[in-house]
DNA sequence: TTGTATGCGTTATCAA
DNA sequence: TTGATAACGCATACAA
């Protein structure tokens, strides 16, 4: 007899039950020949449970790949190790139709959770409010504005930004502009108020002629500083909110023959690979952003494991960011 | 009477059979009220179609991001207009092992096809051969070498390294070097192979001390360069297998005090959003990463749809890329 | 230790 | 046009 019930492959499979040794190898076996493959979905129908982790995103394309990159290598990570596989959801715009779209599709899919890795725009998290959570499967928020209420995981924006802001005092700089992302960003506003937390801190001006706004990209890194030039000819130091917007910079500084760090001292932020190769080399504030997607992976097992119905009080996870002195903001050269 | 039968709720929502207006009006109401959301592994366990696409990809860490975040852009478009979802796994190694788990995994969630867009690197495609593909779903092949037994969606890379250098030798370049990727990957030859192909129709000089291999990350660049100077003193024009690595070039070149492109043109390619904003500005070949993202879908669905019995014979897409010229290959500047 | 029966939420078949 | 009923492939409670 080479049958066995389906009941007794079901429980050599998961081994919830024991099951005798000679069965055992048969149906390992005849798995092996038959080229079986468990039926994740029926799994699934049956414990209530996919194992699958929705990961939701903005479209990579055009804006900094650097960022999510790094977060989903950490949670894809992390969840395999855990045994989850990984949804990508993209969205696009800030309406709510497409955000109700994408969780619609998500919890038509029954994944055990979501981490919500939209950057945070002025009000583009208020559906969080009107949903009902009994709806929907746990949720964490990635890179987002700490809320007691959610679970959170994030970078102290803030802090690094005066990292970077206070290491350019210490160097000799006194006249320090800066060039934001988008204003609307809350990633935006945490590093401007960090920028200017920290001139407060040493009576330095924080006037508005030394603020402007970039949208990310390199090529509002040009602009910005060019802009920052023309309002502030006293200008001895700038603060790029990111590395690529800090590329742009020195594209600026290199056309107007300004030398960097001589004549101008400059910080980035997010510590990309390639920040070390820019000439000159950049000084830059690196997150944990690997590391942050793991957390989030951890929390939200961990949530899912505890059944959900025992309200676990929402966790916040703030990680702080490190500075990474390269030759772009230091005075004196070695 | 509230009640309608399940059955009918199931015609009423794929609309495969006609319903009554009234039953209809009846159940969206009911729906919008408890807040019902289809639970597609039912559905999927049902219809033994997942609308599921696999999307297999290199771990992002380390490695140049923007190839997989732009394929990955223009297939999760792709797929969402077509109604299906992203699930995405990640391969690190060559090992069959990992490879094998994650094709597993894929057929246990019963995905209705597979892109595969791990760069090839020497046999580590070997294993197509050895599968049934009646065991596995339909199966694309993004940005690797073509073969007419499998479906495939690649970028002419030779044809864009013979542009690049054809354009360098256009400009008065002589002696010419190359920065390739790993010698294993199939993209590197291919490059290479172009760079050797424009140089022989040129009569111009191929020898291996004109060739360095990098690793596609900025500081092989760097080194690169430095080599390819000490080799040939005479060297006056580069190839960068893709633009980080021409970045790394350029950190160099200015180290060195050689300017580029008065005594140095230098090509890169990917033409990444940051090149224009490199100093100088990187001319660079510009691939259709997204199209072929979305090339690869539509593909895939094709033969999807077809029920895939009728054994479609595979096709092969051979993407053109294009010359973006900048001004780090301007003999004459403007 | 193992087989049998039932349910998971959907679609499809067949009557009504 | 609709309602019952049997799959789909797995897990599990209950018997054996």
């Amino acid at each position: 007899m080479a049958g066995v019930s389906t009941g007794t492959v079901s429980n050599a499979l998961t081994g919830k039950r024991p099951v005798a040794e000679a069965s055992h190898q048969r149906i390992l076996t005849a798995i092996a020949e038959l080229g079986y493959q468990p039926n994740l979905m029926a799994r699934g129908l049956a414990n209530q449970r996919s194992h699958v982790l929705s990961v939701v995103i903005k479209e990579l394309s055009d804006l900094g790949f650097y960022g999510y990159s790094s977060a989903l290598t950490g949670i894809q990570r992390e969840a395999n190790r855990l045994g989850y596989s990984i949804m990508l959801h993209f969205v696009n715009s800030s309406a709510e139709e497409e955000i109700f779209a994408t969780l619609d599709q998500i919890r038509a899919r029954r994944a055990d959770g979501i981490i919500w890795a939209i950057h945070e725009v002025d009000g583009n998290r208020d559906w969080v409010r009107d949903i009902r959570p009994e709806d929907y499967p746990p949720l964490t928020f990635l890179h987002m504005h700490p809320d007691p209420a959610l679970s959170v995981v994030a970078i102290d924006n803030q802090a690094g930004a005066s990292l970077a802001v206070a290491h350019m005092i210490e160097q000799g700089a006194r006249t320090i502009g800066i060039i934001t992302g988008p204003a609307d960003w809350w990633e935006s506003q945490s590093r401007l108020a960090g920028w200017q937390h920290a001139l407060e801190q040493a009576n330095l001006d924080t006037g508005s002629s030394l603020v402007v706004a970039g949208d990310w990209l390199a090529e509002s890194g040009q602009k910005g500083l060019e802009t920052l030039l023309n309002q502030r000819p006293d200008l001895d130091a700038v603060f790029a909110c990111n590395d690529t917007m800090a590329l742009g910079a020195i594209y600026t500084a290199h056309r107007c023959g300004l030398s960097i760090p001589d004549d101008l001292l400059l910080v980035g932020f997010d510590n990309t690979p390639e920040a070390e190769s820019y000439w000159p080399p950049l000084t830059s504030i690196h997150q944990g952003l690997r590391q942050s997607g793991q957390i989030a992976v951890d929390e939200l097992h961990q949530i899912i494991e505890s059944g959900k119905n025992e309200h676990i009080s929402p966790r916040q996870h703030i990680l702080q960011p490190e500075l990474i002195i390269r030759r772009s903001s230091m005075r004196d050269k070695i």
